[in-house]
DNA sequence: TTGAAAGCGCTAACAG
DNA sequence: CTGTTAGCGCTTTCAA
């Protein structure tokens, strides 16, 4: 990379200092005279002197380098969940090693392997599966492991999870909120495979939502979708159009599938929001812009991202041994739109 | 990363060789015999091993590292590409480094000096702005750099671009196609700064089309906006829903622009596409689920990153002084929907 | 086909 | 506060 590769040695004999002073220098500035920092600095900037970071780490036995590890970076809740990554990454001085692993264990457990060869500080990782032996392979590769979007199992390991069951509960108190009476209200929710952990936490909030109201959470009608798009959203809408008695609100646990159901219910002769509420989850880009500006619940992915570098940074700093792993819970918050506007 | 820090001598012994050949079967397998490497590869596994890709790097002065720099990580133009590109770079065993520059100078020159002390074997770019100094000052890193989404100028570097002169006049020869005569037809161009290379041409496609039409190209009508958002597209789309004579298409030069255009031309009592019809750029995931399917003018933005993967280690492989820089131009296509019919 | 040996550039004791 | 020194683990001639 730079021109002629120069090292300390070259900068130190330009300097009149010896190597490890040009190290001090770069690394603990402060136990540098101020003069003879100067002379090294000059002399790095005369020379156009970069330092070698594969010498450094071959040194230390750790680079500054963070994988990140996701099924998809052009899905928008893993990009938002990248930009905090990179951003926190960057004021530390680290470098992230984007690793997409398209849910594909082997590719995934590949790009483990990478981030050890490249003797990667750790990894912040967001399974889409759950499966608990993947999860345990990958801290057998013996690297510092921060689970993202999914709570680490007691005590095995640091991860940093948003708050679902809150988030279906804020989703569904407000569907219930609405001015008829509770009583009166019928709510369908749509979900995906219960197996996916969110979609159980989303259903679970829901249901708590129901019981603070004073019903019966076994009233929640409930649809279930193999894919949560919106094709299949739209499916479940129509569906739901021509059920009775015709609900008065509908939460869907993701955008997508929200997008397609308002799109189902007007398929159906519904209108929304003005016989039907619709509630996403997610809040993604498309939320704000779709037909009808969706009401949804907004989860801190960009937070999520931040958190998940600072508790990785924090398991860095502490005795391998004395480590406290780290489970940090993060709140979502329910923004009113259009398609389930506030209570008159 | 590895428990107990094993290296070449440690399977080495074990597999009773030296730790030449231990590097050979890793690196050069063909010219290691058969048998011995069958022992060291079982030495390996018995070990649990793992390669240290830094001891490489200082070694040969190079990382399999690719650099991906990029204005916006959530921005889903460049994360498509991101998905194109850590795609390519895994499939020949190059790690990416993710660098989101925020199109902050400072912190874009920050992340080339980081690749450049990791060794990077290059970097791909994606400026927003086109500053040429700012290019000059990332060349001079050293490194081997691509652009994307923006030609380098005269053999100054490799890059890979969009048409987008030719999207330009995909969007509105589609427009101008539409059943009644072409000289009936009235157009306005919805776009931004024209200082931004690709809005100019788009522009310039668009009045290609008129060309192409036997219509002057000055009949086509144009609005500017500061903010290609959707929420300058509304503001933009009231204004034209006022103006006479009453447009038949408008072509917005980014989708966000025409979904907002829409809602604008709506506001105004238009409809679409009954009345008008309206063409966007980019198919970004919300052109297909907005209030009306949006026709837009679609990127290749996996190949794009794709293809930047492959020229950088094109350029890699090639001698320093004999390497002949390479401009690679992608073709976007025109996605037919709801928002501009086919004409009947 | 395999081995011996010389570093790559940096860090971290330790001594001065 | 600064210098000396001994590797970190790998690649790469050169010989055998």
């Amino acid at each position: 990379m730079a021109k002629h590769d120069i090292g300390f040695a070259a900068v130190a004999r330009l300097a009149g200092v010896s190597n490890a002073t040009v190290s001090n220098t770069l690394n603990r500035p402060e136990i540098v005279a101020p003069a003879t920092r100067e002379r090294v600095l000059a002399a790095i900037e005369e020379l156009d002197f970069v330092p070698n970071r594969a010498a450094a780490t071959l040194r230390q036995g750790t680079n500054r380098l963070i994988g990140l590890v996701i099924p998809d970076i052009a899905n928008p809740f893993y990009s938002a969940i990248a930009r905090g990554v990179t951003e926190a990454a960057a004021e530390h001085g680290y470098t992230v090693a984007l690793c997409v692993s398209h849910d594909d264990p082997h590719l995934e457990l590949r790009h483990f392997e990478m981030l050890a060869e490249h003797r990667a500080a750790g990894a912040l990782v967001a399974p889409l599966t759950a499966d608990a032996s993947r999860l345990a392979q990958l801290r057998r590769v013996g690297s510092r492991l921060v689970l993202m979007d999914r709570t680490a199992p007691e005590g095995t390991g640091c991860s940093v999870a948003i708050d679902d069951v809150h988030g279906g509960e804020l989703a569904v108190a407000h569907l219930l909120a609405s001015p008829a009476p509770a009583s009166d209200r019928s709510i369908v929710l749509v979900n995906g495979d219960l197996a996916i952990p969110q979609c159980a936490d989303r259903r679970e909030g829901a249901r708590n939502a129901f019981i603070a109201a004073g019903l019966d959470p076994d009233d929640l009608r409930e649809v279930t979708v193999d894919e949560m798009t919106v094709d299949s959203g739209r499916i479940a809408g129509r569906r739901i159009a021509a059920e009775t008695p015709r609900p008065t609100g509908v939460f869907c646990t993701n955008d997508q599938l929200a997008l397609g159901v308002i799109r189902g219910l007007n398929d159906g002769g519904l209108a929304v929001p003005d016989e039907v509420s619709v509630v996403g989850y997610g809040d993604l880009a498309l939320a704000a812009d779709g037909r009808v500006p969706l009401t949804t619940v907004e989860q801190p992915k960009d937070e999520l991202g931040r958190v998940a570098v600072e508790i990785l940074l924090a398991e860095l700093g502490a005795d391998r041994a004395a480590h406290e792993h780290v489970t940090r819970t993060l709140e979502p918050h329910l923004v009113v739109r259009e398609s389930a506007p506030l209570p008159a």
